[in-house]
DNA sequence: CATGAATGAGAATTCATTCAT
DNA sequence: GATGAATGAATTCTCATTCAT
């Protein structure tokens, strides 16, 4: 075997650990295995990490750094907190479609019994929900929120239904488009379930706008 | 050990693997700890559940009647939807506060990767699930939910949504009153989290009746 | 259950325990598939039978037992060394057809290390073997023979051949006629595979004539 | 345990497991047993075979692997149909005498129920047995052998009446000499069993020789 | 007689981890 | 730094047999 620089390794070691990881339960998935898998022996393995535990939160802290790498500088460009909460839920729901096993992984692991709170894992997940935290939160004080919001109630319904849903969806082998689905999410929570029947006329004229819409991107497009 | 009734050592093994099976990962729970909290021996347990697996399921199963016999009857005594989904909501909430573990535990087995739909496991949920899924459809149906709820997707946002809360809450070890917390989610959900609820179809209306008026300008500026 | 017989209780559970033994090695054959197929729980075979060993046992004099009733005064019935071999061997191979895994059960068994020789099962094969042997011995004796044939040698021949080409004619999935194949056997142990059999016992004598001439020679010589 | 070559570490695990195999059923023998033998614990056994059945499939490879290759050259270099098969029917005595509860072992798991063909086992079996098969059936385009000879059937008398005669002898605690014994079965097979079969003048010639013979060794001793 | 619940010893197998090379 | 052989504890599950009912 040529040289390779400890990073590499390192990476390997990783990815084929997140394979498994995400393929089995934590302890069906075996240090063997995810040797096979990195191309070299279970003794190497613990050269980069103390044991399976470690290596199981290294693959998570890698998973969790990237994902709020990518949120954070697009999230920034994002103004309005409509927008913004459409951006989160539909990145939160592109998770589930990249690899929807570690959705799974990340579930059943923060449901250890006494192993959750204080754990790697814990600090991660709250690194990452402080992002629709701080969006409910800026929005309430924008008034674009109800000012009774509970946030920190909003941000697990949200994280706690998205992955529930995308769990179920999957379940029923259906395809979605993360943006079309952030829409109606959002749409939902923001504006409500309830029918206002007084507003009857206002859905009538909603409708009927609706039509103009639909007419005046076929005049776009014809053209 | 004495002769003993079926039916009573039955239950103490479930009463023993519940507990286990609470507090530890499936494959961390051992039978021999279970047969040591149920004052057999492990051969005991194979007499009276096949394996470990069904031993599982059938902790599962006696949770889910138990439940399911307890909703059923109080659901039927309440008219109107929203009083129905704050019975439901505080009901689901309960769970959380008698059983802590238990919920962690279904969620940690629902996620076991490629092993849940078709599972005990998810007939269990399904059944208990259809409480809510219906109460959403009838509400649609009388009117009093808006004419386009997705009803599937309502129902995982809730029940995702308030396994989440509730956990993170224990997490926090602060207690908390189901009913009030199922009136604010309730209400939450149903009224929206916008602000001015009422106004806000007016507001989006009006966005879009501006963007039309632009597009229109521009359209009409190209003939 | 209405009352049965002893007997009848008796031979339900050795045609279940012939079944189950044939179909399985002794260690895999459990008593309780035995007493599933029986229509009774494992308690009601120790009635009958001291132990798994006994009961094996039993199945095993039971099938002997029937073969020697059967094979008894047929042989008595037919003269002729040629012929009764002829019956015997044919015999022999219906074994291997009207039950092939129970020749393979007692194949099995008798090879046990150090269990074998003074075993019920050993008892039973040298009476069964006896019809064989004696017919040999009696087919020298009456100069059908050759005077020198090795008795014991002949009928090990004959019982091991058999069986070890029944059981991969089976293997090979091919059927066979236990007479016509019996024939073929006979011939070729009575007739020798030798070429020209017709010159052949003329070589043997020309070959004896040239010993007896060469020690006439010497005879001579020494007078 | 010190490191060691694994080669030694694997030939003594493959020793141990012999002795053990031979000397219980393969459902007897237990692999604590083996590794206590062979001086390791029992995880190791698994480092070196994949589970109990790989590892008796080894034994039995070894011990067929040295036989063939102790038969090939020999073989080799013997002509003459006859004397080949004295070689063959000599060697395959030989191994009841090196290792009589090998041969049993053997005999034991081929008549495994529904799991010998197609087994590894099989494949060597079949492997030996060529040398035999092919030594008939050019015994037969030589016009040594009758030209009508069955040649798998003769081959499966051969190996299984020797093996039946073989397993019997060493109950009776008889030792024997393979050589000699060769000689006596193969002048039975090749010159058949009967008395003068078809040549009743040839036949009272001979007995006249015999009777020659008789007084000629009479006359000798006299002298 | 029949039952069948309970036993308890023992089976194969797995695997994270170590450490001498 | 990498190796990979060895460990040894732990796990699930099986089953002949017993004996109180």
């Amino acid at each position: 075997m040529p040289r390779r620089r400890k990073a590499a390794r390192s990476s390997e070691i990783l990815a084929a650990a997140r394979e498994v990881f995400t393929a089995r339960s934590y302890e069906e998935a075996s240090i063997s295995e995810i040797a096979a898998l990195a191309g070299c022996v279970e003794g190497t393995i613990y050269t980069y990490f103390r044991n399976k535990r470690e290596l199981l939160d290294a693959v998570l802290a890698a998973f969790f750094d990237a994902l709020v790498d990518d949120v954070a500088p697009r999230l920034d460009a994002i103004h309005g907190t409509r927008d913004r909460l459409r951006f989160l839920v539909a990145r939160h729901l592109q998770i589930s479609l990249d690899d929807p096993a570690l959705g799974a992984l990340i579930v059943r692991e923060s449901r250890r019994q006494g192993a959750y709170f204080g754990s790697k894992l814990h600090e991660l997940n709250r690194r990452y929900s402080r992002f629709l935290q701080q969006t409910l939160e800026e929005g309430v004080r924008r008034g674009e929120l109800r000012a009774d919001l509970n946030c920190a109630l909003a941000r697990d319904l949200i994280f706690g239904g998205i992955e529930h849903w995308a769990f179920n969806e999957r379940g029923r082998r259906r395809a979605f488009e993360p943006a079309a689905v952030a829409d109606t999410i959002v749409g939902m929570l923001l504006d409500g379930w309830a029918a206002s029947p007084q507003d009857a006329p206002l859905a009538v004229l909603s409708r009927r706008v609706d039509r103009l819409e639909a007419s005046l991107r076929q005049t776009g497009r014809r053209k």
